[in-house]
Formats: C-alpha cells, sequence, structure tokens
DNA sequence: ATAGGGTTAGCT
DNA sequence: AGCTAACCCTAT
C-alpha cells in the first residue's frame, strides 16, 4: 500500500542511519512498525515482503497472520526478546539513575497497538498524541503546525486522524511506566499528595508545588501526575524524532488554568461590571453572552453581592410558575422577567430560600401548581382590594400556600419528604414523569382552591401564566454507588470508552444507568484516564472505596491487571493493596509479577466478569492473543499459568516491559 | 454513539 | 456563595 510506501523510506533510512536509536524510540511511538521493521528484517529474507504480509494481515485476516506468526513468526520471539535485551541495555545507560525500574517506552505494550495498526501513519497517532488524547480541541481551530513541522509526506492519510477509540488495551498502560529517565518527571516534593495528583490534576499540580514527603515514595513514582510525565515524555520523545520540536505541546497541558495570575476572565469581569454600571439594573435581560451561562468561569473573586429585590422575587416566581421549577435559565430568558444580573444558579437558591416548600417538594408540579395558585390568590386579593400595588410588589411571604405547614410535613402535599425512593433499579422511568400534575390542584385536600377559568383569565392579565406544567423531566439524582464505579471500571477495563458496550454488559450490571452516565462519571472520578485516554488512576477508585469500603471492599478492581504484566496491573493498580503506600515501589509489583504466575492477579480481579463465561473478557481484556496462547509464544501473560518455562521468558519481558502482545494483540 | 460542554441538584 | 457531581443537550 502507499502508506507503507511512504513510510519506508523514512524507516529505512532510520534503520541505516540510526540503528540504535530505531530500536530505542521506536518502540515509543510506533511499536508496531518498530517490530515490524526492524526486528523481522535481519532475519527474514524477505523482510519487506513480510512486512506488509504482516501489515495486512494485520488489519485484515486474523487467522492468516496468526499462522503466519507462529511459523516465521516464532523469531519474533526471540527478536522481541533481543530487541527488548538491546533496548533494556540502552536505556539503562541513558538513564543511569534509574536503576531500578527498567526504562521504559510511553507508548509500549499496552498501547492500543490494534488501534495503531489500523493506522497507515504512525504520525497519526503521534499527532494525536501530541495534541491530547482525543478530540478535545475540536473547537480549537488552530491549525495543526505538528504536521508542518513533521513534513509528513501523507496527505491522504491525514483525513483519518482520528485514533481508534481508546481501547482497554490502550488504557491499561499507564501508571507502571517508569520513567525512561529520572529526569523526565517532574521533581516531587516532600508531602506531595499523590492522590490528588491523581485525581485531581488541575488541583493536583498545583498541589506539587507545596507538597513535602516524598520519602517513600520512590515506590510510588510511577503515580505521579501521569500527564506532565507524559507530556514530558513525549516532548522528549519529538525532539529525539524531530530535531526541531514544536513548542505548543506545552499548551496541551491544561493544568494550571485556574491559577492563571492574569485571569482572562477578569477583564470580561471588569467589562461587565463596567456595562452594569451603565444599564443598571433597568437594562433589559443581560445579553446571553453577557452573563456568564455558567458559574464556572472562573476570576469571579470579588463578585458583588446583589441582594433581591421584591420584584426580582416576584419575577423569579413568575418565571417559575410559567417555566416550571428546575428550569432556571429558561426564566432568565424570559424578557419580561428582570433580573439583577442573575444567574440560574442564583435563581435557583432563590428560590430555595423563598420557597422552600416548592423547592423541596417532592413533586415540583404540584409545587408549582400550588405556587401558581397561591401568587394568584394572593393577586387576586389584591387587585380585589383595590390595592395598587403591583404584582410586582407581592411579598414572597403571601405566597406561601395556606396548607403549607413548615414544620410538620404533613399538611402539605408538597412537603412530603423524599417520598417514592425512586427504586434504586427503576432506571429509565422517570419517578416524577408522568405522575399526576394535572388536576392535582383541584383535587385533594389542597387547601388551595382551584381557580375558576375567571380567575386564570384575570390572572393571565396580571401576567401570571398556567403553571408550567410539568418541570423539565429530569431525572433524579442518583449518585454512583461504589459498587457501580467498579463496574464502571472493569466496563472501562474491557470495552474502553464505549460506554454503550459497559451499559449494556449485563455482567457489570451498569443498564439502569445511561450510557452518558457512565461516561459522565468516569469523566468525573478519573479525569485523567478520561483525558489523557490513559490509566485509570488507582487512587481515585482506592480513594472511593475508603469512603465506601465495606460495600467494594472485597473485589478490589484490578480488571486484569495481572494478565499483562505490569501495565495493566499498575494502570489499576487502584487499590490494589490493602495496604496503601507502603508498598515498595514499582520495583515490587514488577517483580511480583514476574515471580507471581500471572494468574494470580487475573483471579482477583475477574470473578465478577467471569461469571459469564464469555471468553471475551480474556480475550478482550488482554492482549494475548488466542493463537498465541495456545501456540508457541505462551507468555503467560495472564493465562500462563505458572507454566514453569514461561517464566523464564516471562521476566524477561516484564523487564523490558514490552508488551508481548504487540504483534499478537492485532488479532 | 461519543465528546464536549452546559445546566442543575445537593452539599457545605 | 461556591463547589462538585449528576444530568442534559448538541455537534461530530
Amino acid at each position: 500500500m502507499e502508506s507503507s510506501s511512504t513510510l519506508r523510506p523514512l524507516d529505512e533510512s532510520l534503520l541505516r542511519e540510526l540503528p540504535q536509536l530505531s530500536l530505542r524510540i521506536a518502540p515509543l511511538r510506533e511499536p508496531v512498525s518498530s517490530r515490524t521493521l526492524s526486528v523481522p528484517s535481519p532475519l527474514e529474507p524477505d523482510a519487506s515482503g513480510a512486512r506488509d504480509s504482516n501489515n495486512i494481515s494485520n488489519s485484515n485476516s486474523n487467522s492468516g497472520k496468526i499462522q503466519a506468526n507462529a511459523k516465521e513468526g516464532l523469531p519474533t520471539v526471540t527478536e522481541f526478546l533481543n530487541a527488548a535485551r538491546i533496548r533494556k541495555t540502552e536505556l539503562s545507560a541513558d538513564s543511569q539513575s534509574n536503576v531500578e525500574r527498567p526504562p521504559r517506552p510511553i507508548l509500549p505494550a499496552f498501547v492500543n497497538l490494534r488501534a495503531l495498526e489500523k493506522f497507515p501513519f504512525s504520525s497519526s497517532f503521534d499527532d494525536d498524541a501530541l495534541q491530547g488524547p482525543r478530540k478535545r480541541r475540536r473547537r480549537d481551530p488552530q491549525p495543526d503546525s505538528f504536521s508542518e513541522h513533521l513534513q509528513l509526506p501523507i496527505p491522504q492519510a491525514q483525513k483519518e486522524q482520528r485514533p481508534p477509540p481508546f481501547g482497554p488495551f490502550a488504557i491499561l498502560n499507564g501508571l507502571n511506566e517508569p520513567p525512561p529517565n529520572a529526569a523526565l518527571l517532574p521533581p516531587i516534593e516532600a508531602g506531595s499528595n499523590i492522590s490528588q495528583l491523581l485525581n485531581k490534576p488541575s488541583r493536583g499540580d498545583a498541589a506539587v508545588d507545596s507538597g513535602t514527603s516524598v520519602s517513600a515514595h520512590a515506590a510510588i513514582s510511577d503515580d505521579q501526575p501521569v500527564e506532565r510525565r507524559d507530556t514530558r515524555l513525549e516532548d522528549i520523545l519529538r525532539t529525539s524524532l524531530n530535531a526541531d520540536g514544536d513548542h505548543d505541546q506545552n499548551d496541551n497541558v491544561e493544568n494550571v488554568q485556574s491559577t492563571n495570575p492574569v485571569d482572562p476572565d477578569e477583564i470580561a469581569l471588569a467589562v461587565r461590571e463596567a456595562e452594569k454600571l451603565k444599564d443598571s439594573k433597568e437594562s433589559p435581560l443581560p445579553p446571553a453572552a453577557d452573563a456568564p451561562m455558567s458559574p464556572r468561569t472562573r476570576g469571579r473573586s470579588r463578585k458583588n453581592l446583589r441582594k433581591w429585590s421584591e420584584e426580582e422575587t416576584t419575577n423569579l416566581l413568575r418565571g417559575v410558575i410559567k417555566c416550571g421549577i428546575g428550569n432556571w435559565t429558561a426564566i432568565l430568558a424570559q424578557p419580561e422577567l428582570k433580573f439583577n444580573q442573575r444567574t440560574a444558579s442564583n435563581l435557583k437558591d432563590r428560590f430555595r430560600v423563598s420557597c422552600p416548600w416548592a423547592y423541596s417538594a417532592s413533586d415540583p408540579d404540584l409545587a408549582a401548581k400550588q405556587l401558581h395558585d397561591t401568587l394568584a390568590n394572593n393577586l387576586l386579593k389584591a387587585s380585589a382590594e383595590g390595592s395598587d400595588e403591583p404584582p410586582g410588589n407581592l411579598h414572597i411571604s403571601h405566597l406561601i400556600p395556606s396548607n403549607f405547614e413548615p414544620n410538620s410535613g404533613a399538611g402539605s402535599p408538597a412537603c412530603n419528604p423524599q417520598e417514592p425512593s425512586i427504586s434504586s433499579t427503576a432506571p429509565d422511568t422517570d419517578p416524577r414523569g408522568s405522575t399526576t400534575t394535572q388536576s392535582q390542584s383541584a383535587s385533594s385536600g389542597n387547601s388551595t382552591p382551584a381557580l375558576s377559568s375567571k380567575s386564570r383569565t384575570t390572572l393571565a392579565s396580571l401576567g401570571i401564566p398556567e403553571p408550567h406544567v410539568s418541570r423539565t423531566k429530569r431525572r433524579s439524582r442518583r449518585p454512583f454507588t461504589a459498587a457501580e464505579d467498579e463496574a464502571l471500571l472493569k466496563g472501562y477495563a474491557v470495552h474502553g470508552f464505549q460506554w454503550t458496550l459497559i451499559q449494556q454488559d449485563s455482567r457489570l450490571n451498569l443498564s439502569h444507568r445511561k450510557a452518558t452516565d457512565l461516561r459522565d462519571r468516569f469523566r468525573t472520578k478519573f479525569p485523567h484516564a478520561y483525558r489523557d485516554g490513559g490509566s485509570v488512576s488507582g487512587k481515585a477508585l482506592t480513594s472511593q472505596n475508603q469512603a465506601q469500603e465495606s460495600a467494594v471492599g472485597t473485589s478490589t478492581p484490578r480488571p486484569h491487571a495481572g494478565n499483562t504484566e505490569q501495565s495493566p496491573s499498575k494502570a489499576y493498580a487502584m487499590t490494589p493493596t490493602p495496604t496503601p503506600a507502603t508498598t515498595p515501589r514499582t520495583s515490587v509489583s514488577r517483580s511480583r509479577h514476574a515471580a507471581t504466575p500471572s494468574q494470580s492477579n487475573p483471579a482477583q480481579i475477574d470473578p465478577a466478569l467471569l461469571p459469564p463465561p464469555t471468553q471475551g473478557f480474556l480475550e478482550h481484556s488482554m492482549y494475548l492473543p488466542p493463537a498465541a496462547a495456545a501456540g508457541a509464544l505462551s507468555f503467560s501473560l495472564d493465562d500462563g499459568p505458572g507454566t514453569g518455562a514461561s517464566s523464564a521468558v516471562e521476566t524477561p519481558w516484564e523487564d523490558n516491559t514490552l508488551a508481548p502482545m504487540i504483534w499478537d494483540e492485532l488479532t
């Protein structure tokens, strides 16, 4: 194919000119190609042909390829070993400081090689990696200068830049990797809070600087800010690959946003305030663009307090009646309702204070109805009394439904404590969904009188519409449980970012959540992994587990960890250790793997998943191609049930952290 | 179907 | 008032 032909010149030149370099570096960024190029060629006369065939087979037929490997492929084992040794020695030479940890490639083994294979050009991967894991920058119209620097010869390929969905494989890599070079790691200061680093990237980074006490943490060093490290690594890689590294990579690190001294938001804020002075409160609704839609915007340090006026409050109530409780933004958007630079959140908070009975009502619709009726009654009464007071001046205190009894939840229907308890299982059915809402006000013991049609007309004239019948059907919040998180992690391990698959995986029992819910949860819970597409920081889960240990306790998630060497295990190292930090450092885990037949780990991991025999799990989960496992290459990555023979092989592999499955992976 | 990002509930 | 996390919408 074209792609191969295009690449070849480059690769070959590398081989010729920088054989060592290729060995050392190539695996990092182009694990596959490096293998296919550097390894086989020397051994196989018709390397070129073999290579092509490999590529083809990779993308196309599994069986064919496997067999090929079985025969010719055998060399791969030795080749790998050789390559691994070479690399090891070289690397160790490079990174003297890290004797303990074998130098580790960045995108080694556990990277989603399969995915990589699909890409004709490794550059696509690189590019992606450099720019950030996924299409996060979608809206960032920055031209990718990177390709320019590289002068990639592959225009056509460009279109398919999108990396294949990160599979579990890629993801599993992670934390385990010791830095190739100590220099790559950001300095760890004493006391740095690892968990913070892991869980809260943005903050964590900040925390790093202030931290203290490292000591025991050589062990944990691999748990370090993966983000940074990776960036650094990539940085270095890039420089090594192409002399001219662009500097934009740093831009990709979006850690320190909040701490930026010169916060642009400050400016925006200033502008807004200036405008505020101009417009005063009289101004029509601030252009949506004007007001920060999301309170998230940083740099609002000096927010001024704006007391709620009666009018505002009344407007709020009207808005609630019109748009429904909870539709704060909709209320804000009502042209006829003026607010003083309020945000949706402000409305919510105000309403909560003003009409707690309604806000906390189990049935928002009913509450809205009551609110409506009450307001209407007050208005009517007021008008009947000849009060000129415009509706706007009503006191909210008047709006408390007569039947509302703050202290005794009994009386007011609106005050039901959380009644229904949304059966935890009923997923999609919206508890408050279709319920009643219609003739509620009239029915039951509501003292709130139903309004006559006449009254309604009157109300309408007063600007009070019929209550919004149903509040947007927003599902009630259901916090994720530890078990769910665990299942999510497992699902992630197995299916990667394919949330729907996770959701549908019966083994995981997450069907009651929506795929997006799962994704959201993962996104918030494991931001690192989500953003970097990499490992799940064990800590995240750990911390969580700690919170709810009892619940989950036993099954520490560690998906397949064991099976493939360290990487996954580490990646998921979450918890592994009942003994937290204590654990001996990385080497331990490493050694441990080597020592223990891989089996042990997997065993603990999957039980939950295994039940359903689907071989899928192992198969997916790991990298061991059936053929390989069955065949000559018994690396015992995971299954290698302690086969003695394998152990010998295994150790070297582990040390090298080469992914045994590199080639087979592709099955 | 997923990613990205906005909105809202709940808590402090 | 501020924050986090669950929920939602929409572009891709």
